[in-house]
DNA sequence: ACATGGATGTGAAACAAATTCATATAATTC
DNA sequence: GAATTATATGAATTTGTTTCACATCCATGT
């Protein structure tokens, strides 16, 4: 017989209430019981748990040292235990993010802030490096929430829509496209278009714009951060696509022209993909709230 | 059914091994009762402890959060059962220390601190206020060991011999006693006595010298620090009786004198007093050891 | 898609362990 | 020292865990 936690609380039991059967009926048991189970313990362990020359059990050495292991580890259990009951209710739980979208960052960040101050107890964090393979990520539950553009017809799998976009053409003010009124696939043909460095498919320039038409850029350059390639395309190195509510951000720079891509403008819809089983969670539902808030907090900016 | 040590060991193992059935080969059991393990705490916790939906099973949010605890709680056993093993083996245990003789403070602690560097594994105390009452303390197990001069034929009880001393009369080098080679009884009855705080049967004084002739000193003034003691004898506020290695250490003073008690002197006898059955434990019989060896160093000093 | 192999899930039976009941034994109190 | 209170023990019982045998499921290659 190993050491369970049902000796642990027996011991402590024992020394709260100074005997057996006071302790029986707090666990209860029966008076019995637990002198088998501390019997069981001696035998086991090979030490005596308790000084038997006196009437009211007294713990012995050993029985002492039992004693504060159990009352330095059952906190610990019933801490465990509260967890789960959290858990159970909704009142804690894991809010692992993948984005698609890599300019998401720049809204998501404060939003999560946000989220963290309201559920505490649910553990928060954005998974970078999963831009592609998202879905399958959050089907496998690697992650529980994926900020993506493409909602697909995937079983189990929700996507509740959060804001509406523009990705939206920027160039420096003295770039020679920056007087056109809007933009077209053509336009890029002779241009550096500066991009994140994913995937051309999770872009929108890309996806939505030139591979349908079959153009190419006349070269194209990755960059990691926003500031960076605003920096780039200031200094006229290049020219950007970037969502309307990044470029909003600093639209009162006298540096930067945006234009709308085609005629009418580009729109695009973002949305929040969970797993079905979770999207009713009070968190989930609470989490794409406020990134619908954002949004419109953006909008004013 | 509660959460068990068996289930923290079975989140951790599935967890390292990476698997149901390689877990179970580590835990010496078969798959199959891992996973009617998980199921068990499913049920009862009321969450999914793993995401079933992948195939070598992985950890939900719940099972994170399990496995953390079990990373945590089971060290916490281990170290449990290794201090239970060393108390079998002898090289852990208690040693609470009651002294009926008050003085002996003075040579027991340095004792202990060498005690301590040599057995960092036991739990070494000194426990005042047993001053009377000891013995019975001994076998109620509130201590494990007991400095005494009296030995008693208890059964079940062990004295062991540390050393003998002499308890001497002192007095100022001014005095009227001081001239005279050694004092009787009589000599107290117009003297004020200071005495440790103790009963006094406790005192040698009292119970070798002035008890058995009915004699009472003309006043007993009570007083704690051996240090405040010789002060207030110094001072010619009164005399006292100390064991003579007390009064050695302080010897080379001019401003005391020590006299035998009755022409021939007195001796006693310290005795160790403890359970036959801890006597031959390792760490006791070292104590004894040590203390006769600090009775030596005593001497010389 | 379909078969295949590796891994997990499940029900019934076997097994092991903990608990109870009834009662003995030991320590304490008056 | 009798009464009282507290702990121990053995056998029976109940409860819980593990095994066995087999069903299912998922991933992968064809």
């Amino acid at each position: 017989m190993r050491i369970e936690f049902r000796h642990l609380r027996t011991i402590k039991a024992i020394h709260d209430t100074g005997g057996l059967a006071r302790a029986a009926e707090q666990l209860n048991m029966t008076q019995s019981a637990l002198s088998h189970q501390i019997k069981g313990i001696e035998d086991q362990a090979g030490v005596a748990l308790f000084a038997r020359r006196t009437k009211p059990l007294r713990l012995s050495a050993a029985g002492e040292r039992m004693l504060a292991a159990a009352e330095k580890i059952l906190p610990q259990v019933v801490a465990l235990e509260a967890d789960f009951a959290g858990l159970v209710a909704g009142k804690s739980g894991r809010m692992h993010i993948a984005i698609e979208c890599h300019a998401c960052f720049e809204w998501l960040f404060p939003v999560l802030e946000q989220f963290r101050k309201a559920w505490p107890d649910v553990d928060v964090d954005i998974r970078p490096g999963l831009a592609f393979d998202a879905l399958p990520a959050l089907r496998r539950e690697d992650v529980d929430l994926v900020i993506s553009s493409d909602p697909e017809q995937v079983d189990g799998t929700d996507f509740s829509p959060l804001f509406d976009y523009e990705p939206v053409f920027v160039a420096a003010a003295n770039h020679p496209l920056a007087r056109r009124d809007f933009i077209e696939a053509a336009d890029f043909c002779d241009q550096t278009l500066i991009t994140y460095p994913v995937d051309r498919v999770r872009l929108d320039v890309f996806s939505q714009l030139l591979i349908p038409v079959k153009v190419e850029p006349a070269a194209v350059r990755q960059v990691e951060l926003t500031a960076v390639i605003l920096m780039l395309v200031a200094s006229n190195r290049g020219v950007a696509v970037l969502p309307d509510w990044v470029v909003n951000q600093i639209k009162y720079s006298a540096d930067y022209v945006t234009r709308p891509l085609t005629k009418g403008g580009m729109t695009r819809r973002l949305f929040a993909a969970t797993r079905t089983e979770d999207t009713a969670q009070p968190f989930v539902s609470h989490l794409i709230r406020l990134a619908r808030q954002e949004a419109v907090r953006m909008g004013r900016a």
